[in-house]
DNA sequence: GTCTATAAATGGATAGAC
DNA sequence: GTCTATCCATTTATAGAC
């Protein structure tokens, strides 16, 4: 009764872990039926198609995002808060990673979800923008004319296509925690680029670097 | 007679073509023997396959890529050099865009394209790097530690993701000449990127930087 | 080298019984 | 809500005539 899921739920639940595992294009609705044990023919009750499974799957997400995208809006961080934040955005990003992996077939099939992808990661570059205009106010960091603006495109880029190049330029990693390493991974990367603008207390911003690079090693 | 070219080659040029407007996984074997008028028989005469067309024009790209990527080993060069530099890439990416625009479809179907991209990318890097290295020898710019390196890593993943990110973020432009605006943005967005770093020269360097905006208005 | 014709395989989708 | 059975469309791929 209470515990019982929902079958359209379930069908979320593992359409997008087969999404997210094997990509979004290669994974039917037969796949998503006979992994769940039902058949097609009830799976096509519950959404029209493939696409409105993906659709709904990118409402969740989008909900979820957005929420994380409000955090930096709601109080001023400092830099470990800010650290924070970057971690848990790399989490949904991961959670949700077919989207980020296989982009463009994903935008062929749902060319609806284009706008909205699109609108997504503007806002993401306006919340880097905030976040960095408070560090600035801060005095923690310091920008150039125009130098802001551009990071702040930069880190958005570097937040969507970070998987991609991850995969490209490591080895898939089959492992068993090897999303957190990505995710280390992600959040390293992004907060080294802050580095070059930080114009006080640099030498602890150095030694957290160090300490959180060691830890992933 | 010499005039004639070879069917092998027309299917290459038309697909590839295809691919640049459609992305490559819109387009069946059916579609590129049609546009040519030939039947789908006799391009399988020549080609045994899909996969095969595509790993064909990978063969040309990366040759034409390493062959761009050289030049600045052979002799340093200068800021404008470098401009000029930067365009060719782009020029060369924007020809064989389908493999950028849908890179994860791409290396869906051609697993063995991968490790040969991952490695381009990497020739890339180093190239980028060994710019960088030549633009301080000469004291035009200069870098902290670890700085060279990073800002040489996320040049070359600018390269390879700038056509997704530009395409997520401008309205897809069907235009005549959309492919020159794109390359042009390209070019400036990349340029942008060493601003920062640059120590001498910093007005000239600005002024080009904006009358190559303006030239792109 | 090139064609016609057709096979084989897949994935998306629906009708109707239970 | 769920199943079985079936159909349709697309794409890849091959056989054999010209």
């Amino acid at each position: 009764m209470a515990g019982k899921v929902k079958t359209r739920d379930r069908i979320l639940k593992t359409a997008l872990a087969l999404f997210n595992q094997e990509g979004e294009h290669q994974v039917s609705t037969v796949d998503i039926a006979a992994v769940m044990g039902i058949s097609p023919g009830n799976l096509y009750y519950h959404f029209k198609g493939k696409e409105v499974i993906i659709e709904a799957l990118y409402d969740d997400f989008e909900e979820e995002m957005r929420q994380v995208l409000s955090a930096p809006i709601k109080r001023a961080l400092d830099i470990e808060d800010n650290w924070v934040f970057v971690y848990i955005l790399f989490e949904e990003i991961n959670d949700f990673r077919f989207f980020y992996y296989g982009l463009a077939s994903v935008l062929e099939r749902c060319p609806n979800l284009r706008p909205r992808f699109a609108r997504l990661l503007k806002l993401k570059q306006e919340t880097v923008d905030a976040v960095l205009t408070s560090l600035a106010k801060a005095g923690l960091v310091a920008f150039g004319p125009g130098e802001q603006a551009a990071l702040a495109t930069r880190l958005a880029a570097h937040l969507t296509f970070w998987l991609q190049y991850r995969d490209l330029t490591a080895p898939a990693q089959t492992g068993k925690n090897s999303g957190r390493a990505i995710i280390n991974d992600g959040v390293y990367s992004t907060m080294i680029q802050i580095a070059p603008y930080i114009i006080s207390h640099r030498e602890p911003y150095a030694a957290l670097l160090a300490e959180y690079f060691k830890k992933q090693g």
